[in-house]
DNA sequence: GCGAATTTTTACCATTTGGTAAATCTACGA
DNA sequence: TCGTAGATTTACCAAATGGTAAAAATTCGC
């Protein structure tokens, strides 16, 4: 461990970590941390437990290990969110990218939605190094929009945070949302017309 | 299990149960259903552990008791929505409601969020019986208000959806919560006033 | 094809955990 | 105060679970 420059991954080990990672995804997001076994996640996988455990250092590795390459992916939209664009469309834009996120990646919406409602134990750190400085760069952007009168009064961090709260409900809370909606109706349209209706009309009221 | 009425319990039982389930709620909103073990409950309890399964039939049985009597406090809210009230008013008194309830109930909110996010596995039948009939009611309540003219044209369902998962946001993402915002300032007060402003901009848009 | 390195399996193990049986202790009404 | 129903503890147990050692099998560069 205390070895210098880690040896390039053969073709093997990158496509069990992927297959491994994959498989522990699905477990992990269903039935959270300590609800997922090794077992579940060697079953799901196809590969035995030691096996697995030649990968990854444990169930721990395993875990940091999604959530860290899931970072990335999570915080890519609000990337994305252009000083140089139209300030309202920008944001609109970025509900439908982190709705889009909801509705192609739930099962990453669910094991992220698991690890900050337990009090994030495992991915505080990160939280500080990569959320926390992208959340106050952009929080700064909205703040000269709205300094700048193309952006009524608002605050930015409660904009976010309803941003996200209300496009992850839809993957998070997905078990409660079929049981309420009717089965046929797609929820993601009629969902993506409501949020931007909503957030339209606090960004553009006079 | 067979028998007829029950006992009525007696002192030491009913507050017995209650310190029980108040353990028992602050270790499953924490650690989340298998997460949680009885060993923790018991010493959070103050009372061992065969001593707690003298008291309740089990694990499980302890999860669903909390979830059933969290359910009636948690559709409280919206039971109250008057239909004789002044429809933005009322739907505005909601949204403050519920915000209250993530600031004095966050591990129930965190309780109900982790069985939620986790398919609803134990909690399903109540959804349909208890949350199910509740939501239509009202989902048709605010449809009048719209057909009438006093609400503008909106989708009630997801409307709810974005008001409870905005407000419990703030009891279920704490941590992240935590992260991001200046630790002096009152999440609650602003988060009060952003809510307020981001539904009355909805509802009052000509 | 061959030897070394990598990968996989087999056979385990210690700990944790939900749960139980039975003995013991305590409260409480007669 | 005494007997009994109710409450609590002690001493367990079987299954599940994360993890390991070492043998066996496979892959790969040459």
């Amino acid at each position: 461990m205390t070895e210098g420059p880690t040896k390039k991954p053969s073709r093997i080990q990158m496509r069990n970590r992927r297959v491994i990672l994959d498989a522990a995804l699905e477990v992990f997001s269903r039935h959270g941390y300590r609800g997922a076994t090794l077992d579940l996640i060697a079953t799901e996988a196809g590969i035995s437990k030691p096996n697995i455990l030649y990968y990854f250092d444990g169930k721990e590795d395993i875990h940091v290990t999604l959530l860290s390459q899931l970072m990335e992916t999570w915080l890519d939209p609000l990337v994305e969110l252009d000083p140089n664009g139209d300030p309202v469309e920008e944001i609109l834009a970025y509900v439908q990218r982190k709705l889009d996120m909801a509705r192609d990646l739930p099962r990453e919406s669910r094991l992220f939605a698991g690890e900050i409602l337990q009090g994030a134990p495992r991915i505080t750190p990160e939280l500080h190094t990569s959320l926390r400085p992208l959340f106050d760069e952009k929080c700064a952007l909205i703040s000269r929009w709205v300094n700048e009168g193309v952006l009524p009064p608002l605050d930015p961090q409660h904009l976010i945070f309803s941003i996200w709260a209300t496009t992850q409900h839809y993957a998070d809370f997905q078990a409660q949302v079929h049981i309420l909606l009717a089965p046929n109706s797609d929820a993601y349209d009629a969902a993506a017309n409501h949020l931007r209706v909503l957030f339209r009309s606090m960004l553009t009221r006079s």
